[in-house]
DNA sequence: CACCCGATGCGCTCCGGTGAACACTCACTA
DNA sequence: TAGTGAGTGTTCACCGGAGCGCATCGGGTG
């Protein structure tokens, strides 16, 4: 499970170094793509696997294309050099708004890793964590 | 697989040079031609083939014979020159409003590749990708 | 206190993309 | 019929960028 969060930079060639923890876990075949709300995600395999199905199973039609062209669009193979470092692509980094050089936030998201700008995350993440309180009542005392 | 997005220009000539990424998966027997949303393809011979079938099997018909004729008519054998380029036919360029010299974006879509004027590909994709975290929500949540 | 691992910056090399020049073919004209 | 022009297709050469590796720095651990 992919859990914590780490403050990495983008260098100007928009390459950013996995946090160990991560890279370990990360099998081959994971995906780069995007995730909700805008931002990246690396996808083990087999959530990958999920995502991709989903859009050939049913009927295709013009939504379901739409999907597939930003899943597959923006999408990479995840491929860390030497380093351990991974080169995010031009669309990506557009998509999300991380620019070149910058500092972004690489959090475990159980099932899969997100990247965040850093920004963004300090904005999302200080409204988020206010309104945990009143989310885990509810779903705590339900159970 | 097919994935991610490259902006490459469309010369003067109506050339223009495949990714070198989406080039070394090209096996030769692929075809050009067009796809939904008015938009050229890169079909491999299989997937090819299989539109090729679908387009005689069920009952012919008017729209069956509509189909073919926009198909194969639009439809050029995939034959990149020494440096890795294709030229496309001023009927491919006419349909999906494709100028020369101008910018095009080839992304990969999994089993095949779409070639998209550049600013139809703007909007299109912003729209997509506002709409992407719903599905990826309906998605991830079932899993 | 010393060693090890992980993150980051820097420099080099190779390759891919782009523009331009060249050669060939076909059509039109004198 | 021969010559000239334009258009098309092919090849070459340059330049920018991306990939690769090394080296350094800092922090954590034994």
């Amino acid at each position: 499970m992919f859990t914590g969060a780490h403050r990495v930079k983008v260098d100007d060639k928009g390459r950013l170094a996995i946090p160990a923890q991560f890279r370990k876990q990360l099998r081959e075949g994971s995906f780069v793509s995007v995730s909700q709300d805008n931002v990246l995600a690396i996808y083990p395999p087999d959530l990958w696997g999920a995502l991709a199905d989903q859009l050939k199973s049913p009927l295709p039609g013009p939504d379901q294309r739409a999907l597939a062209r930003t899943l597959y669009s923006m999408s990479d193979q995840f491929e860390p050099d030497g380093q351990g470092r991974i080169s995010l692509q031009p669309e990506q980094r557009r998509l999300t708004g991380i620019e070149t050089p910058s500092t972004v936030v690489v959090i475990g998201m159980g099932s899969r890793v997100e990247i965040w700008p850093e920004a963004r995350w300090d904005n999302y993440s200080a409204d988020a964590s206010g309104r945990f309180t009143e989310f885990a009542d509810r779903v705590i005392s339900g159970h």
